[in-house]
DNA sequence: TTTAATCTACCTACTATTAGGTAGGCACTC
DNA sequence: GAGTGCCTACCTAATAGTAGGTAGATTAAA
């Protein structure tokens, strides 16, 4: 059981540094000190880890977006929590969103891993939709379009400022990228 | 010299849809009909490979940059033509940009690709903010914060709506995601 | 309450396949 | 005859995955 979570916690790490095909079973089996075929008894195929993985990453972070929207802060404040999940990721070691890391290479992924992803998307702009919605009332958000055209633009900028600043290894390239973003937030509640 | 340009245009093409990991001189060969040991006659390395495609790439690229630069339009219509490029990219076959190809996979690339990398997103970036700065004199774009963030901000978005939705093969997702960013730019001739 | 059956979590040792790369040779052109 | 562009035939390392076995805990039956 332990080990299960040792290995979802060295995959995930290794992918959303170097991609789904950028860590092999040998490299899971050094880091945690099991042997290679051990781990196919915990994921018969790397298919499967990858499912066990997006699954695991997808419920941990809508339960975050959940929270967020249940703190009650305005539209901006929560659009602010929103970006810190990001840029948080890349200073806490060079980390993309796993689904940026599974996008780029997608091509080795199963059907079912593309499904997940494809899910993860919808609930991400959905989530983001509604935040933009409860902006156009609150008005703790200037320049606002449609909500789900800002919604989506959100997560391409925020996704797209990670990796850029990942490539360059340099947190502020991120920073700038969402600089015009945060501009738009009110500073102060707004009712 | 023939055979050199086959190699290239077909690892370029397999670099923007699978990642610079998602094909081998194996693939090559298949599809130029030249035997595997024979690529390494044209380049020595796969990252003496990589170097070559990404420095084609930048010439074509900034060659194109150049070419709305002085086409004389507003900065509104050269933002207009660079979305352009990224949404044809997509449409020609599910390619993503060749440094958001590279970006992603980025453990398995050289150092001299690395640099390569990074120099396109500066020269990328300066191209754009020159476009708004021009933007702030001739008024065809509205909602502008700093030039060099709303460049960075243009970059990510339209790396990372490329990255969406080719994911979900869909290039109405990337119409969504620069919606927004195209709503912002002015529709007829502004001076 | 001992005994037998089964399950868990690992092991060693292996397979087939693919990766990038190399050595040396052969035809052809300048 | 030197260089170009390709070939066959190989190499080593790594990949995911498999076969078969084992120590120890758990469960069921006598």
């Amino acid at each position: 059981m332990d080990t299960r979570i040792s290995l979802l916690d060295s995959a995930e790490r290794a992918v959303r540094q170097r991609g789904f095909d950028g860590f092999s079973y040998a490299d899971l089996s050094k880091e945690i000190g099991i042997r290679k075929a051990s781990i196919h008894y915990h994921f018969a195929t790397k298919a499967d880890l990858g499912f066990a993985l997006i699954e695991r990453y997808a419920e941990r972070f809508f339960a975050t977006l959940a929270d967020i929207r249940n703190s009650g802060g305005s539209a901006a404040e929560q659009l602010r929590s929103y970006i810190q999940i990001y840029r948080d990721a890349l200073a806490e070691g060079e980390q993309v969103c796993l689904c940026v890391a599974l996008s780029a290479g997608r091509d080795s992924l199963s059907t079912e891993v593309l499904d997940q992803l494809n899910r993860f998307h919808a609930e991400s702009i959905a989530w983001l939709t509604e935040v933009f919605e409860r902006a156009a009332q609150d008005g703790s958000v200037s320049g606002c379009a449609l909500p789900i055209e800002d919604a989506t633009a959100a997560l391409a900028l925020v996704e797209g400022a990670q990796l850029l600043a990942r490539a360059r290894k340099d947190v502020s390239l991120f920073n700038q990228g969402v600089a015009a973003l945060i501009a738009r937030l009110a500073t102060h509640p707004v009712h």
